[in-house]
DNA sequence: CTATCTGTTCTGAC
DNA sequence: TGTCAGAACAGATA
């Protein structure tokens, strides 16, 4: 279930395997899902992959480059890909490679021992709902066994002809000239976690507008702030000494101070860990995360607080979904 | 076999 | 406008 740590540890392996490779064919193989034409981005190359929120976005050019990081480039086709709940996108550098190790012992692909499921085994399976076929015959499968995710593409000269070809890789490029917040799933999201627009300052002013909201909810609205979803949230609370229940208005400066620092802990352990494989997560090259092995109370209902207060983890309804906490550190 | 649970986001009712 | 239930979907588990 990729919330921001995993999508960023699939971006960085992605980074590492795709980036200049050229898209040579795609295969489409569920259009519910995987949502444009495969001739929409074959000969287009994969010029940058960055991370918003949860999203993955991959900038595509016809020109290989690389490019002049003031001048940008021509290219204008933006690949979306969003994982939802069960969604992986897994590499291999030849087609059956994955399939071929754990065959032969190798178990090059799996980390910490742990044994990879059959469906991740066997590329492309069941549940594989698109295939980029690259140029080094290198190959990157997206599976999605509840095809909630979705595999989006947009052409920015036609969302504003007025910018076209202006497209700065400049990261310091200001937000007005960001080409990417004209894309409607772009455009709402909240703050990243680690930008230096992400202050206690902000956070009391979006939580004065909703006060009755309960913090857990504030915390994972998207458009409020980007990319953190129920273990992180869990987890940051738990370290904050927060109940997740408590309404907005109720914060002092110091426990929005509390909040955005342990938001940052927990999604930098995520990351140290390589992501929390409770489900179907896997990065992009089939392995799992350690994440759930540190947790301290997502999924330890009934054990006992890890801060050795006596209290145990509880766990109830938030908003519909499993929340986590100790009803003894956390007020 | 049925009921419940999973966890992200959108939609629609109030 | 804010809040909340339900839906989208397909499995695992009790």
């Amino acid at each position: 279930m990729p919330e921001l740590p995993e999508v960023e540890t699939i971006k960085r392996g992605l980074q590492r395997v795709v980036v200049g490779k050229k898209i040579e064919k795609f295969e489409n193989k569920d259009s519910k899902v995987v949502q444009f034409d495969p001739k929409e981005i074959e000969g287009l190359h994969v010029v940058e992959i960055e991370r918003r929120a949860k999203i993955l976005v991959f900038k595509l050019s016809k020109e290989k480059g690389p490019f002049d990081s003031a001048q940008g480039f021509d290219g204008t086709k933006v690949f979306l890909c969003h994982l939802k709940m069960t969604g992986q996108l897994i590499w291999e550098e030849c087609m059956g490679e994955t399939e071929f190790c754990l065959k032969k012992k190798r178990g090059a692909k799996v980390a910490g021992g742990h044994p990879s499921p059959d469906w991740v085994a066997k590329l492309p399976n069941a549940y594989t709902r698109a295939i980029f076929h690259f140029d080094d015959r290198s190959v990157l499968f997206f599976n999605d066994l509840r095809r909630f995710g979705y595999m989006k593409l947009y052409d920015l000269d036609a969302v504003n002809p007025a910018k076209a070809g202006i497209y700065s890789l400049d990261p310091r490029v200001k937000p007005e000239d960001d080409r990417l917040r004209e894309i409607k799933e772009l455009k709402n999201l909240g703050p990243e976690p680690f930008s230096k627009d992400f202050t206690i300052e902000y956070m009391a002013n979006r939580a004065k507008r909703i006060p009755t909201r309960k913090i857990k909810q504030f915390i994972t609205d998207q458009e409020i702030i980007s990319g953190v979803g129920n273990i992180y949230v869990d987890e940051a609370l738990f370290y904050s000494k927060i109940m997740p229940t408590r309404a907005v208005k109720d914060l002092s400066p110091s426990e929005w101070g509390s909040i955005r620092d342990n938001i940052r802990k927990a999604l930098d352990l995520g990351i140290k860990y390589g992501g929390s494989s409770e489900d179907t997560y896997v990065d992009a090259f089939g392995n799992q995360g350690t994440m759930g092995e540190h947790a301290k109370v997502y999924r330890r209902t009934g054990k006992p607080c890890a801060n050795n207060c006596g209290g145990t983890v509880g766990r109830i309804a938030l908003g519909g979904r499993g929340t986590h906490f100790c009803p003894i550190c956390q007020q």
